[in-house]
RNA sequence: GGAGAGGUGGCCGAGUGGCUUAAGGCGCACGCUUGGAAAGCGUGUUUACCUGAGAGGGUAACCCGGGUUCGAAUCCCGGUCUCUCCA
């Protein structure tokens, strides 16, 4: 969430750029502030209660062990009115810091100053396009009729198991997706991030601390049973590693990756945008996640971009990259690249990627700092990003490399794979 | 699922009501010593908040949450995690 440090010193600034996200937030933050004020003159008196009655019973124990009594029952009676005191003030400390906690975890993160103003998608920022984006064939079929046909992945086997949203995958079509996960794991291995294979279960410090608690609830599976909730990517584990941590400046940056199936309720979704492989309740996904020392965590946001470049194009994949404008980025994200890829069949693009900056923002849920040169603990950057989500990748695959009689698997996949083509 | 033992600082480990934010050791940092190093000696070494120009001062924190008490790492209750044994 917003620190209130930065609330005190550059409430203006961030107000500002929230109204990018078209909200405004001033009366929030000046409610907040003056909350702080309160909060701080509240402790300043909590804090002197404290020292005099420290003091007394001090006094007391010195005089007990010197065995003088009385003297010490007679200061006793004076703690009385101190006990109270404070409870009453540890009350009022405990009420506003909670209200102060409450209205912050409503305030979404401060977009970056190169973010549009937009509410909508078609406020989004074309920052790149591929070359191949021309050579579609218009005959091309949709993913979800050459998958049944070349007996690649079975919906309706996963609906009778399990529901709509949950497919199976089978023979080549299982490969794939196993050849997918090792072509992106390899090359995040290559660009230096640690792999981790992480809970697919996670508690409710967890959700805080990435952001989908408390503000995206609904979207996570939740057991109610143990408390536990399924992970709707593996940002939420693999950030979370680092929940409570003091890491070491010159350990910066961190840079983790983790293979995970992700788990979302979709709640709201339907028609095309659930057709096929468009959106499903359980889906592999490949996460790259990075802690960042402040200074450069914008260069590497744009490593990140790269890495997830050099993906598309080892894929031979037509595709873009907008940067999100205020209105239509996440909660927790200061800035977002998202990555489409074409759908030459269903004629639209396809969301399969996404790479932010968080800033501070989950450092601050988090409390995951580092001790600068000079001393001081300072917040970490968090940035992540997929690398890559598995469906609509499959999806675009199918659609963009099919021919008459099958699918041509890239030259870079197919090592993986262990086949270069599928035919019926 | 049942029984027991235990969770103390970066780590090991002492501490069963006040002089303990925490002995001792290890590690780490700086200084002295040395031809150089090791050893040795000395000093320092948690975090958050409040206050102060700063030096400093104050408060809180010994798994988490309650309670007893003038005073809790220490006593009581609940939770949680780890280990051992049993099913």
């Amino acid at each position: 969430m917003l620190t209130i440090q930065s609330l005190r010193e550059e409430k203006e600034q961030i107000a500002n750029a929230l109204d990018k996200r078209h909200i405004d937030a001033r009366k929030d933050l000046d409610q907040i502030l003056q909350w702080d004020t309160e909060r701080r003159s509240t402790q300043a008196q909590l804090d002197d209660i404290l020292a005099q009655s420290n003091a007394l019973s001090r006094e007391i124990g010195t005089l007990m062990r010197e065995g003088k009594r009385e003297e010490a029952e007679a200061i006793k009676a004076k703690t009385a009115s101190f006990k109270e005191e404070s409870a009453l003030l540890k009350e009022k400390m405990q009420a506003i810091e909670k209200q102060m906690h409450d209205l912050l975890c409503t305030i979404p993160n401060a977009p970056h100053d190169d973010v549009a103003s937009g509410r909508h998608a078609e406020d989004n920022v074309e920052t790149f396009r591929s070359g191949s984006a021309e050579t579609l064939d218009r005959h091309a079929k949709p993913h979800w009729e050459l998958a049944e046909s070349l007996d690649l992945i079975d919906f309706e086997l996963g609906a009778k198991v399990t529901g709509a949203g949950f497919p199976f995958y089978k023979g080549k079509g299982a490969k794939l997706q196993r050849g997918l996960i090792q072509f992106f794991l390899q090359k995040a291995d290559e660009a230096g991030y640690t792999e981790y294979i992480p809970p697919l279960m996670i508690n409710a410090e967890s959700g805080f601390g990435t952001g989908q608690l408390p503000d995206k609830e609904g979207q996570m599976y939740h057991m109610q049973e143990d408390e536990l909730y399924m992970i709707p990517t593996a940002e939420v584990p693999l950030t979370n590693i680092y929940r409570d941590a003091m890491v070491r400046e010159g350990d910066l940056p961190i840079k983790l990756c983790g293979y995970t199936p992700c788990f979302r309720r979709e709640a709201g979704s339907y028609g095309k945008d659930v057709r096929g492989l468009n959106r499903l309740h359980q889906f592999d996904k490949v996460e790259i996640v990075q802690l960042a020392h402040p200074d450069v965590s914008y260069a590497l946001l744009d490593q990140m971009v790269e890495h997830v470049k050099g993906l598309l194009e080892g894929l031979e994949l037509p595709y873009r990259v907008l940067r999100l404008c205020g209105g239509d980025m996440g909660f927790t994200s200061a800035m977002t690249y998202d990555f489409e890829v074409w759908s030459a069949a269903q004629e639209r693009w396809l969301e399969v990627s996404s790479v932010s900056n968080f800033e501070t923002y989950q450092a601050s849920r988090l409390k995951c700092r580092y001790k600068g040169s000079e001393g001081k603990t300072h917040l970490v950057h968090t940035l992540n990003g997929s690398a890559l989500a598995l469906p609509r990748i499959v999806a675009a695959l199918l659609e963009n490399h099919q021919d008459e009689k099958g699918i041509h698997i890239p030259s870079a996949l197919a090592p993986f794979c262990g086949f270069d083509r599928i035919d019926a």
